[in-house]
DNA sequence: TATGAATGAGTATTCATTCAT
DNA sequence: TATGAATGAATACTCATTCAT
């Protein structure tokens, strides 16, 4: 019985293991390639298999792409929490979570990319599913909360804390988007120095609203 | 020799209204199917055309796309123009310009689109090309300088002026993409309300800065 | 020995109840998707099976197919000879038995399907065996013998009763299949009653020559 | 004006041309691989064309089966009409009509194949198009009309020439698909044997009738 | 200037079957 | 006996582009 269980543990992590085999393919054409090249063939010639042998791992190619998707949020996730876990300030904090946020996305820009894309869920016929939406949607959560906890602790509302946050996200991702598509370099500025600029005057505001109530 | 540059200057105005009525028909295509539905096909049966003839006068599917973003962005300058024209005040002039230029693609998201996915030049074999590139540049600028020139007016330097225009530009181009996505409505948040708020936020602190300079 | 006998007896038993349950699952798949619906996934699934499985039950897709026609065609052998074991007159059987046959493929149209398909034997690689398709006509003449018996009854050769069964046959056959494409409908008639007015003039034709010759 | 009228004839022409050798090698595909091998690919092939090539001229592999039916329809039409025009008497032209019909699709079953494949209209989300099912049934009719025609003239009812006319197609259809599938053979007969004496049987009566009534 | 015709590469997905375990 | 995994071939159809006319 025992050796019938530890069989099945290892026949599921063989499973498992094949998928994020499949997953880091996938990665790996999406990064060289785009969103556009990532086609099922090419994901499948990426990990050394048929096309047709991919649906016995996956439903579908969207599939795919989410498995990718969440696997990157939850490296999101990690790296923000690792970056705030070493600071002691709240305004370090927040500081470091908006950044680490945006230089994830920096990095690695497809990634972004990729998560756009799926996140259009609702107008098409195999977008994702509701139960897989909302799992995306509370990884990306995860990954600012950290933001929105540091200025709660910096001594605004929940309220204003999730606004700023929102905020965050989508400062960082409209320079991303800009830096992407070299807007900003024709402006003769850098999208990192951009975003640090954004970060430090909601903290210097924040600190100024804190010395007058405090 | 008179007679034939009338001739061809006439020849040339046919060949000119004829671009502009496949760049209408190419606008509508847009409008209603989105960038994925807008194959030549589709842009020349709107037209009228064949897809061949089209290429008699554009010298791909992209630059029929170069064209209709270039309207569009002359509109947007227009409309940025037209708003701050009505507004006495610097600071009524800054918060019009931005709220036209992020309002502009609130309502016309498709030209959003449109305009992220030709500006990934460089990578791309058939990426409108460099001078092409230039020519949007300049009409994108043109249509965002006036949040930089009411900045000025407001007392800050020509450099803070233009950070200030590019931070404006690419908070509503996350906004936007964020509310195109489905994001911000996850957050329970109104895209327009925050950018109305990052644009006051800006004026008062601009305001103070001024209070206490002047 | 006998141990062994028996348990040979039992592991047979169990091997002819599983075919049963796939032939089962069979059959309720082409009743809900028809032929073109009834892959060998669908059967496995609807089966508790996969596919790779039912290998080793049946030698392919095909040898199913063939199960669910020969346990049809005995389904059909016993409803006509129940209702002709109700009736005392020949005149009776005959008709009882022809209209039995027409109403059963009325009433379970796929089981038509499925014995036109499967009856295309020789030209296909596949098709069935010539010991199975000796097996299928067995039971396909058991189901129609009734008919030839109860015309013998009614006074003519038996050369005369089989020709008049096939007769029926084809006759029947023939309507089901132009009701099952809608030319029935089309000419705005009805198959049963065509059908059972072939029956009748038969019966008609008969009873007058045996008033003659009596 | 005339030149160019003369050239549109041509290329309309050409056109028409070109579209007959694509239905001609559906045709040959048709008779060679049956319905199941009559893939666009193959029929492409045989034609000496891309598969793309062949959405220039229909607008889906059922547009191309749908042509190849239509031009099998007329044949029959043709067939029949003139098998009945050598004959002098009612009776004689009920006989070879009907047996026209036959002998039509005893000699091209895959036609038969085809028909009943086509006129499944309405389930099929792709299944011709009312206008299209319209005309093919309308031609189907015609082939059929002088069976009721002949019937009419050797003195029955309009309703009855119809059912009578309806009951030679059942029956013809029957016999070819009985015999298409070997059970003809099986039974040791002879598919237009038994189609002759249906139909001579039906001319019997209706003398006797005649016979009686006069 | 415009068309009809054609191409070749591409798309995701389904299928029956096989095989090592 | 049964499974998970994999294959190779097949499906209809779409795309931007080219070229002779």
């Amino acid at each position: 019985m025992m050796a019938q269980q530890r069989r099945q543990g290892r026949t599921q992590a063989v499973r498992d293991l094949k998928r994020e085999l499949i997953v880091e393919a996938a990665r790996r054409v999406f990064e060289a390639e785009g969103l556009d090249g990532a086609s099922l063939r090419a994901i499948a010639a990426q990990a050394g298999y048929t096309p047709a042998a991919l649906y016995f791992h996956f439903d579908s190619k969207e599939a795919i792409y989410a498995e990718v998707l969440r696997s990157s949020l939850a490296n999101l996730s990690k790296v923000v929490a690792q970056a705030v876990a070493r600071m002691k300030t709240p305004a370090g904090r927040l500081r470091v979570a908006a950044m680490a946020f945006f230089d994830f996305y920096a990095r690695n820009p497809r990634d972004l990319d990729l998560g756009f894309y799926l996140f259009r869920g609702g107008m098409k016929p195999k977008g994702l599913g509701a139960e897989r939406d909302e799992e995306l949607n509370t990884a990306l959560s995860e990954a600012l909360r950290p933001i929105a906890e540091a200025a709660e602790a910096l001594g605004v509302s929940r309220d204003e804390a999730e606004i700023l946050m929102v905020g965050a996200f989508a400062h960082a991702s409209g320079l991303l988007l800009l830096e992407h598509t070299g807007r900003i370099r024709m402006f003769g500025m850098s999208a990192p120095k951009l975003m640090a600029r954004y970060v430090d005057d909601w903290i210097e505001r924040l600190e100024q609203r804190g010395a007058r109530t405090g």
